[in-house]
DNA sequence: AAATCAGTTGCAAATGATTTGCAATTAAAA
DNA sequence: TTTTAATTGCAAATCATTTGCAACTGATTT
């Protein structure tokens, strides 16, 4: 279960300048660490989570606090999206400019690999149920399980 | 952010003589903690932290780990659903018997206020995904996120 | 290029939710 | 009652994530 096409909601894989320039802009610094881990998200097209980034991470790579706290800065900035594949561990994903990272995967139970998905919650009942219920503002987090075709046997 | 209305997915407060035979079907001991824990399912349509039953229980209450092991056997047996709003707390409602427990909920960002809601993703389109991706078993994890009436000022 | 300073990092300790080992207890069957 | 497997309390262990703090380093200024 891996896949590597890019879906239509994934952007290029973006420069590692852009990706810079966006800290740079928000008075953050481009330190070793950071400039790491941003190029291992942008060569990963799926959700990591802080340990396997920091698997990745070279040699005398970073502290695993300093992942943390990197990925909670890059969510902020809206440069990274956060995904909950319900397991306790938090995941992200690189996000384009301009692009709000809102997509779902489908899961699989047996080994747990994942394939983004295009397809969305209707707005339309979306909409229906914020009205109905008279809230505003209103999203929704989604994401999808079953067997994928390898580990069906 | 309160709401206490029986939605139609939800059945007639159960009979507590219903929940501990079907542990005793299952040679699972009908204990104090047990009955308190159901007792307390029973009387809250919505889903509860353990840490929240902990806090209902009467005053000799149980040990946490208790609750935690009884959630647990309990969602084994198919007597309550698991849920997970993305705060790193699980949270349990009593289902059914029969039922699968299966419904999503609308989410209060700001009091933490839930609502039980009906719709669903589409069948049609979840079992278009499943093909697209020759997974089989497909379900769907669903929250909505918003702000509740009374939170919007 | 050296000085300056806010933003960063490593490391260890703190949190919080959840799990587990184990000896003592108890519900349910015999 | 006796018997036995299931259950519980309690403390210690896990796991993911956060945080305090002193040392460090980009980025900017001089």
């Amino acid at each position: 279960m891996k896949k590597t096409c890019a879906h239509h909601h994934h952007e290029q894989k973006q420069e590692l300048a852009s990706l810079t320039g966006r800290l740079r802009r928000e008075s953050r610094k481009i330190t070793g660490p950071r400039a790491a881990i941003l190029e291992i998200l942008r060569h990963h097209p799926h959700p990591l989570t802080n340990k396997e980034i920091f698997a990745e991470l070279p040699k005398g790579g970073c502290d695993l606090a300093t992942i943390y706290r990197a990925m909670q800065m890059l969510e902020k900035l809206g440069m990274v999206k956060r995904f909950d594949f319900g397991d306790g561990t938090a995941r992200f994903e690189l996000v384009g400019e301009g692009d709000d990272g809102h997509h779902h995967h489908l899961i699989c139970t047996r080994c747990a690999g994942v394939v983004e998905i295009d397809e969305c919650f209707p707005e339309e009942i979306e909409r229906r149920i914020a009205r109905a219920n008279n809230f505003t503002g209103v999203t929704h987090r989604l994401e999808f399980f079953g067997v994928c075709p390898d580990c069906q046997k």
